[in-house]
Formats: C-alpha cells, structure tokens, sequence
DNA sequence: CGGGAACTTGAGCTCTGTCAAAGCTGGTGG
DNA sequence: CCACCAGCTTTGACAGAGCTCAAGTTCCCG
C-alpha cells in the first residue's frame, strides 16, 4: 500500500514521440530537432494505470514531471482532518508534478481518474538539457508559469464566486481543453465524478447536482451521467463572469466597480 | 495612469546586496560566489514606491522577477466585474513576478502596501545565468515551486475551511514568515488592511472584523488597529487545522476520517 | 481640527452545507 | 442471463455560516 508508484501496474517499454497523438500537443512540441534525440531520452518510462491507481503519493521523493498521454488525472491534497481538495485534472498533453521541486518530495497525491498511460520525465535531465537548449528552458518555465496562473484563477473562483458561477466556468474550461486536443468542445465525457468536481471547486457533492440539474432545466446544458452537452454557452459564459446573480448586470464600464471604488483609496494617496 | 512600471516614483541607482538587511533570506544566498558578480549585474534596478503605488499591472509585458527589499507588497487579480482577489502578500526576501512568464505578461497587480523597495532581476539574464549555474537554476525552480505549492495549500484552505480557520492560519503563515526575517514572531503589524485580508481569505470585510473580534474574546489574540498580538497560539493552530468547528474532534486516527472513506472506492476497483 | 478612509458592530436573509433517503448503474457471481 | 450489491448520483428538508445592508466609531492625513 505505502511502496510508492509502483501499484500493481506494469511497466512498459518506451514508446518514442512519433507515435503518440499528443505529441503536438505536449511539451516535446517545444523542443528543437536538435536535441530531440535528448530529450526523448529524458523520459525514462510510460506508465499505465486503471482507474484508482495513484502515479505518487504526497511525501514521496520528487524525481520526475509527468505527461498525460492518454486518459485524465487529478492531483489533490488531502488535509490532516481528511478533506481532499483537488488541485488539478490533467487530461493529454498536460503537465504534472512540478509542486514537488521545491521540498524534494511531492506535495500532492496523483490518481487515474480512468484506464491511462502517462510519460514520466527526469527532472534533473531536464533541466540540465534545458541548460543547453533556450528554448526548452522557456518552454518548461511557461508550463512552471501557467500552474502558477491558473492557480491564481483558480483562487479567484474559489473566493468571490457563486457556486453556479464556479461550475459555469469550470464546464467552459473543460470544453476549451478538450477542443485544444481535438475533441468537440460541446459534447463530452467528464473523466471525474462528481465528488471530484466538488472537492475541486470546493463545495459539496450535492451542490454540484443541484447546480449541474439546474442548468439542465434551464437549457444550458443537458447531462445524462457524465456525458455533458453544452446547448447555451453565451449563457454559461455571462454565469461564470458575474461574481453572484447580480440583479442589474449594467454593461461593463457604465459603474464604477467594486474594486475601482476600492483601489480609489490607494489612487489617492500620495498622488 | 496607464505608464507602465514608473509611476511619479524616483529609480534608484543599483546598490550592491552586501548592504542588504535581507541578503541571507533572498535568492542572492543560493548563488555560488563565482557567479555572485553576474547574479548581481542581472538586478536592473532598485525601485522605492509608495503605498497604494503598482510595480506592475496586469498585462504589462513580463521582463523582471522582483524582490521585496523591505516593505510589503501584494498582487492581486481583478475579475471583469471588479471582484478583487489578492493572490498573495510578499514580505522583505520573497520574490515575486513568476506568473508572468507563461503568456508573456504579468497576470496581476503589484501594489505597494506601504513604502518599500524592491529589486528588480532580469528573468531572461536570471535563466540564462542558470544555464551556467546548476545553483541558481534549482533555486529558481524551488522558487517557482513553492509559489505553486502555496496556491495549493491556499485552494485547500478556501475550499474546505471556516473562516475562523483561514484567518487562524493567516495569522500564523504570517508569524512564521516574520521569524524567518528576523521579526517577532508574536507581535506584528499587519502591513494590508482589513479589505485586502478579506480579499485573499476569500470572505467579506465584516466577517474578517469579526473573525479578530472574536479571537481577542477569546484570548486568542490582542489587536490594536493592525497591531497583532498572538496570545494563544495552539489554540489558533488547532482551530487552523480543523475544517470547521466539528462537534467532536476525536484524536487523529480514531476515525474514518472524509477522504479515507471516500478513497476506498478507489482502492476497490482493480485490486 | 475637519473630513474621509478604515474599521466595527448589528440585524436580517440567503446560499450552501449537512443529514437522510431513494434512484441508478455497472460490475460480479451463480 | 439474471439477480444482487456497492458505490455513485439525485433530490428533499433544514439549519447555520457568512454575506449584504446600514449605521456608527476610530483613526489618519492634510
């Protein structure tokens, strides 16, 4: 239970770039013919998990960055009275793991959320061929950016938002991923369930049903398990921007907003 | 108004870090005497604001990494119908600017909180200086690291936690993080008002006020103003640890907790 | 001193969490 | 092939934490 990555998965030989149908997706796509050959040696494994299994375990020794290359992920970080916050899902071609650079060891625990295989990369070989190649070297750090970034989004979901707000923008962005790999934006299977969902934007599982038949009765979506259909986006769109159903949503500009009449309080000093 | 970095402030010319009260606490102590001199030349500037004045708006084209030299500043996102959320705090020695690599500029605001200086580094000097130094280059990465690790624990904290316990351990990340520069640890001056705490915590100004109201009846702390006192520490690290005020804290271990529950779904399938 | 922020405190209401229970569904074993 | 079961999902009832609105009070800066 507690030996590490292992689970009871197999491990399989390494398949190179050429085959893989994320390959224009993922990291590799920002790395030079040059060093190709290097990099593709930089990952030491590809792994594949059923559902359930976890790729590491929080307090595991930090060693490798890893690429979904097919299946979803989530990473999450359970707190010492049991709840589990999800910090991220990862679907193909996404990165995972660069929380655990910093202590040494992992900071969060990484699961199948269904039947996956995942390309393991060295750290260390990593960055010491981004010490040769410029380019990768800003690639890896735009990758180390964006975690940063959609935390901070993420953040800004999770205090000023309504719960039908948090899951409008939570289906949007699901769909732009999902589109960005090739898959329709509109219709699509959620790889997490709903628990999932709500340890992710921080509110009960019953919430997120009430929410998701909400909409559905609503006509801005329609569900059946977890397939999704987005029907009205504009709508979903106009939810996920309002901080709460706001009873007069003026055009934007025409009020002075919650903020500017904050911010007015710095503007003014010293000026 | 919207001219960039400068503001009314004066740009100072470049002190060296031997006179800098933080050098031992910022990134200057992981660089290797060998490369101290060109780690110093990648530090552009060193500009003092006043409070209330931007380092840098979001959308401003990324250039530098900054660190506070003393002072405090915050960065903050603004949503399109004004909601502010404040993504961080950063302290004499905390670096702060990462979330701008990624898009190729910075994602928030930088707001003085009060007078203070702060450094100004080159990223591109910075990462290619990290192509000759292994140092430097795991440093930055630690860095970059930890910024994502304390998103992470800031996600679990406003998905899951009672307002009395993120402002329990508000206070508490704070104390640690004057120690770790020299301050007291117990009694402090909150740099941020009332507002911006609200911000990052995620809840209404009113339930901050009463949340340190309520603290002081309970002998938790002392307040004047932004002077904070920490009178009962356990007694706040125990109320940072507990999702909400639960009816019965049994002693760790006694119980199934939330997750462990929940996680068992998991651990069933393929086993 | 005077005025405007910033901070407090109170009252009422609402969103969302909790508790409970009943449908579903997909996998398993006979 | 079917019945059963565990876990996932949905729905309802209810209560409470925290938000909003409103009105002081204190403090800071000019």
């Amino acid at each position: 239970m507690t030996t590490s990555c292992i689970d009871n998965e197999k491990t399989h030989s390494v398949h190179d770039c050429n085959h893989c149908s994320v390959r224009s997706h993922c990291l590799a796509a920002g790395v030079d013919g040059e060093h190709f050959d290097e990099f593709e040696a930089s990952r030491f494994d590809l792994r594949v998990l059923r559902k359930g299994h976890h790729l590491f375990r929080a307090g595991e020794p930090f060693g490798a960055l890893f690429i979904v290359r097919s299946g979803a992920v989530k990473t999450a970080v359970v707190s010492q009275d049991g709840e589990e916050q999800v910090t991220g899902f990862y679907l193909p071609g996404e990165i995972f793991g660069l929380d655990g650079i910093d202590s040494g060891e992992y900071s969060s625990n990484a699961i199948a959320l269904e039947t996956c295989s995942v390309c393991l990369y060295s750290f260390d070989k990593l960055i010491s061929l981004a010490q040769k190649s410029a380019r990768l070297q800003r690639q890896l750090w735009q990758q180390a950016s964006r975690e940063i970034g959609t935390r901070q989004k993420m953040l800004m979901t999770m205090g000023h938002r309504s719960a039908e707000a948090r899951m409008a923008e939570f289906l949007l962005g699901l769909a732009s991923r999902f589109k960005a790999i090739g898959y329709s934006a509109t219709n699509f299977h959620l790889p997490m369930s709903r628990q999932d969902i709500a340890d992710y934007l921080g509110m009960s599982v019953e919430t997120v049903c009430r929410v998701l038949t909400r909409f559905q009765k609503q006509g801005r979506i329609q569900r059946a398990q977890r397939e999704i259909k987005l029907v009205n986006v504009e709508a979903l769109l106009a939810l996920s921007m309002s901080a709460s159903d706001l009873p007069d949503p003026l055009p934007l500009g025409t009020r002075q907003t919650a903020s500017s009449q904050r911010s007015n309080s710095y503007a003014a000093v010293g000026r």
